[in-house]
Formats: C-alpha cells, structure tokens, sequence
RNA sequence: GCGCCAGUAGCUCAGCUGGAUAGAGCAACUGCCUUCUAAGCAGUAGGUCAGGGGUUCGAGUCCCUUCUGGCGUGCCA
C-alpha cells in the first residue's frame, strides 16, 4: 500500500510544479501542530529564498493549485506554512482498505532476502545475568522486525563455548579434582555419561577460576594451556566441554523459552572452529594476514581513518585462536550454511570497535562480498539508579533469573489484588504483564544509550510502560468479547474528534515499522504504540460504544478498536510480548 | 594522548533529513468510577535544551570551542 505521507507528497510536488516551482518543494510532514492540522508542508519556506520573494506569496500560489480532493481543509499560513487536513472519506476508505490488506499494508521489502542476526550470546558455564537481557530481547524483537518485512530471519545464539573460559573452568576443575580420569593423559577407556559437577556447582567454579587468574599467572597459564589442547582436540578436555555444554545448554534454553526469546540456530564458537585453519591458511597466502609480536594479524586501518585502528589478531602468539578468529569463521560458516544477504549483530556497544576490525577483516579477505552489508547494533549498558552499571544489594551481578523472579512477583501480587482474573488464570496473566513490564521497560529506550534499569519504575505499570499497553489492548477484548462477531465490520467515517484522531494514528502504522527498522529501533515501535494507545483510551473515555443505539454507529466503533486491537497486537508481537484476556 | 557516545523539567526519557508555542511518563497538586476494566481520562505547576561563539529569515537539531560523565584504544569476550 502506498503510504499517506507519499500520497500527499505527490499531490503537494504537482502543486508546486503547477504554480510555476521546483517541485521538489513540496515535501509533506506530519503536523507538529496537530491544534492546527494534520499534515504540513514547509516547502514555501524553503523556496522562497530559492525564488526570492515571500513565502506566503508561494504557500498560497500552491495551495490554489493543490487538488481538494481528499481534504477537508487546506490552508496557507504566514509566515508560509501550508495546512492540510484529510478528507472523513479519504481516512475511511484508506483505513478499510489497511484493514483488508495483508500485514495492514506494508510493503514486504525484505521477501527473498535472509539475514542473519547474531544476538544472546551468552557463555556457556555461566549464569545468564542481567547484561544479557538487552541482547536477548532487542535480537529477539529486531529479529521479528526483519521477519515482519518478509525477510527469513535466522536468530543466531552465538554461544560463547570456545575462549579462554572453557580454559580456564577445566583449569579450576582439575585443581579441584585432580583425579578424574578426563585429566588422565594416558586414559583410554570411555568417559562417563555423567558429569562430575551440576550446574550449579558450574555457576560457581567459572568466576572462582576467573578471580583466580587475575592474581595467579601459573594459573593463568596453565588455563591457555588447558584452552589451547582443547582447542587442538585433548580427549578428556574434549569429554569435560561436552558435559559442560550439555547441563549448560538445557539450563539457558529453559530460560530464553521464559522470555519468549528463541534461537533458529544454536551454533557457538566450537562450531566455527573447523573453518578456521583453511581460513587462517586463505589469510596467509593472499598476503593480508602478517607476522606481528608473535602473532598472526590482519592490518585493516584505512587512509580515511580518524583514530589508530589496530590490526584484527588472527592467530594468538601461543597459537590459538581469539574471538576475532572465530567470529571470522562464523562467518565463513554463515555463508556456506545460509547463503544470507546480510548479517546484524547486536552485543553491547564496547564491542564496537572489535566488529569494525572483523567487518574490514572479512571484506579485505573476500569471506563476504565487498558491499555485503554488515551492522553491529552495539547497545548500551543498563545502570542501576545510581548511574553506575546495575548491581545488586550486595554489589554483585543480579541473575538474569532472579530479575524476572521479582519482576513476577510483584506482578502477582497486583493481579491477585485485582481480583479481575480467576485463580487458575494468575500465572498466566502475571506472566504476560512482568514480560510486558519487563521488555517494554528496555525496549522503549534507544538501544545505543545507557539506561537506567529502575525496578520499582518498570514495575510501577502507569504511564508508559508496557502494562499499560496491554491495558489498552484488555479493554477493546472486553469489549469485542461482549459484542459479538466484529471481524468482517468495514470501517466507516469518523463519528467525532476522537475517531478521527485514533484513524490518524492507525495509519501511521506502516511508516512507524518502515523507519523502526530501517533505524534498527524497537525504541520506534514503543513509541508508536504508546501514542496509538492513548488514542485508543481517549476514545474510548469520551465513547459509550456499546451503549450506543445507532447500530450502523455502534458497528463502526467496533471496527475501529477491533483494527486498533489487530495493530497494537502485532507490534506487541514485534517486541515479543503478549496480551492476556483479562488483567 | 587519540577516538566513540552522552549532557533537554526534581527523576527517567522523546524530539523524525533545522521550521509555528521544546513534548511524554514518574513524583507534587486538582477534578472524573450507580453506565463498555480508574493499571484509565482531563487539568495545574515545573525548562537560559551543560557553557560560549558561529551559519541561517529561523537552531534542542548544523559547524567550531570549552566543561562534565561513560566507554574504547593488539594477543579477555
């Protein structure tokens, strides 16, 4: 469908080249005065300096030309405004046509493309912590973003199971117990189906090993040793990686499930370790990769550059490969397995410069094509209240579970105070609206800033937050739930003021998507939302829609909200929450 | 040192390629539930857009500069 703003545009550039000017002018925005109209056009303005004479002398020479036929108001304005204001007639029949259109309309940019696009990211063996919320939801909701425009979007985890990590957790298991047999070189026999620690003892061992290098180099270098062989493929490391995935694997999906976030492709850094001598030999032999301080880099600064880009290290001075490697070879393995059109990753934004290494690596190498387009989406870090990266009481890192624990938990509260839902239904409804709380509360940020993570802000449910989207939505239900069949209802002409302002609102729809994902923006689908939302609750503040006795009008309420209900559903879906019936 | 990001109401944030009176939410104060869910709606108050220059008919927005904060800056990820 073609969009308002490109409707009127046209219309507005035909004016401008009727009057005798550029008609390049005649460019349309919405109205930031909505007291005064719908949508402006300030191409007077601009020409005037162009042609050398009053702007309001152009704006009326325009508005004289522009064809009436879809407004209800047309108004030229000093200094040189030109006012417009849509048609009832125009709004009803372009909203009827959105709400018989597929996808209400957009225009399905991404069909045959696939993008890849990395996000989660998590280490294996450690707790998914609260920096790990950002990744997960803004992938998740950029992922449905791409699908919604018809792309085939791959989640990709991207699970950390391959650095120094895996190193230095066998390190600390072997001092520990140093008999097990997978620390045996000379053990032939089968390892055991089960291993010698739970998950949470796994938790625990990861940082413990992690402090302890930071004071302990014979430690630290027997974990680059321990790295290294698992690496090059030690059988009993080999044995105790497997252990480590499985219990970790199973306990990180259980919780991206909680979150609704979910992954197409559960490949790590270890997958990407077969590509990686044939890559590194690529490297070598074309020249780009150059021996330096004992290891093998890849030089990528540029000419035009404003600060000292260092080389992206290939092979590390002990031989092993460094995220910059296996980023590399993910790559490789990207193109082989998926063919994709694009990549988009998105990991907190001091990543940044490592990604314009690896970008510029890939290219120079040929892994991608020279303009394959490549986006790291770096996001911001999440603060605590004091402006410092969020901590608990007791300054350590708040678990990822533990988060949305209490985020449920007083979620439950509310709703068993409310009384609205019945019993076998609370934890349903709670889930919903902590996700809702929870998502939203990040989401409606822009994802490159720092923000500050507020539990009892998120969790407060007025204003905008994402209850009170869901609010809005559990109200038209309750309504439609009452009348009846509502979905084959065509849309019909603004009844009041309030009509007409929620119709504005509905069709700015499609233009809101278009630049949320141009922009990589969930922050735009809030935001989108959060206005629409309103519209829908003035209107029905200053509606009795059911009460109303004209049935032809009382029809064409209902399709009204039932439209509004459609679209606040499908964005909430983009952002990867629902609505329950009842809250 | 160099580079990137940020600085807008007491707090948390919007402000789309410069355009009319800088907008929301929270907190404060005031109205509106015998009528479709008050997790709502309406209103009051609150700003030298960090400071200083400049470009422009017009600057929160573009350019220069100073200050403040965060982050990054070769073998962690």
């Amino acid at each position: 469908m073609e969009k308002i703003l490109d409707i009127i545009t046209a219309k507005m550039q035909q004016a401008f080249a009727d009057a005798g000017y550029e008609a390049s002018f005649g460019r349309v925005t919405v109205s930031n005065r909505p007291d005064l109209c719908e949508y402006q056009c300030n191409g007077a303005l601009a020409a005037a300096k162009t042609y050398k004479c009053a702007p309001i002398q152009i704006a009326k020479a325009v508005a004289e030309k522009l064809d009436a036929g879809d407004f209800s108001m047309i108004d030229a304005v000093m200094p040189g405004f030109i006012n417009l204001k849509l048609s009832d007639a125009f709004l009803q029949k372009y909203l009827e046509e959105m709400r018989t259109t597929d996808s209400f309309g957009i225009n399905k940019t991404g069909t045959g493309k696939t993008i890849v696009v990395d996000y989660g990211g998590p280490n294996v063996a450690k707790p998914l912590h609260i920096g790990h919320l950002r990744s997960a939801i803004i992938g998740e909701s950029i992922k449905r973003l791409y699908r919604f425009f018809g792309y085939n979007a791959i989640g990709d985890i991207h699970l950390g199971d391959w650095g120094l990590q895996m190193g230095l957790i066998i390190t600390e298991l072997q001092e520990r117990q140093p008999d097990l047999c997978y620390f045996d070189p000379d053990y032939t026999g089968e390892y055991p189906s089960e291993p010698p620690f739970t998950i949470s003892e796994l938790e625990e061992i990861y940082p413990a090993a992690s402090a302890k290098k930071k004071v302990d180099e014979v430690f630290a270098e027997k974990a680059h040793t321990a790295t290294f062989e698992l690496q090059q493929g030690r059988r009993g490391y080999r044995a105790i990686w497997q252990h480590i995935m499985k219990l970790s694997v199973a306990d990180m999906t259980r919780i991206y499930d909680n979150l609704d976030v979910h992954f197409e492709s559960w490949l790590g850094e270890s997958d990407a370790d077969p590509y990686i001598p044939a890559m590194v030999e690529d490297f070598k032999a074309k020249g780009l990769a150059v021996q330096s301080e004992g290891a093998w880099v890849i030089p990528v600064a540029e000419e035009s550059d404003k600060k000292e880009v260092p080389p992206c290290i290939l092979v590390k001075s002990d031989g092993s490969a460094i995220y910059a490697t296996t980023d590399l070879a993910t790559m490789v393995q990207r193109m082989q397995d998926f063919k994709p059109d694009e990549m988009f990753y998105i990991t907190d934004g001091r990543q940044s410069l490592h990604f314009e290494q690896v970008f510029r690596a890939a290219k120079k190498g040929g892994i991608v094509p020279a303009d394959f387009p490549l986006t790291h989406l770096g996001f911001g870090t999440m603060n605590g209240t004091d402006g410092k990266p969020f901590k608990t009481r007791d300054g350590g890192v708040m678990r990822l579970e533990q988060l949305i624990a209490d985020m449920t938990e007083f979620v439950r509260a509310k709703v068993v105070e409310n009384k609205i839902v019945a019993e076998d239904e609370v934890e349903e409804t709670t889930h919903k609206i902590a996700m809702a709380a929870l998502k939203y509360g990040d989401l409606s940020n822009q994802p490159t800033k720092n923000y500050v993570f507020d539990m009892d802000r998120f969790a407060a449910f007025e204003g905008n937050t994402g209850p009170y989207i869901l609010y809005t939505i559990v109200r038209i239900k309750s309504i439609l739930a009452k009348f009846g069949a509502w979905e084959h209802l065509p849309v019909q002409a603004p009844a009041n003021s309030y009509a007409k302002d929620l119709m504005l609102s509905i069709t700015k729809f499609a233009p809101s998507m278009e630049v949320a994902l141009k922009s990589a923006a969930p922050n735009l689908v809030c935001a989108y939302i959060y206005e629409l939302a309103g519209c829908v609750n003035k209107f029905y503040h200053e509606t009795r829609i059911l009460g109303e006795e004209n049935e032809e009008l009382k029809a064409g309420y209902i399709a009204l909200i039932g439209l509004a209900k459609r679209i606040l559903e499908t964005c909430i879906d983009l952002l990867a929450f629902s609505a329950p019936d009842k809250m």
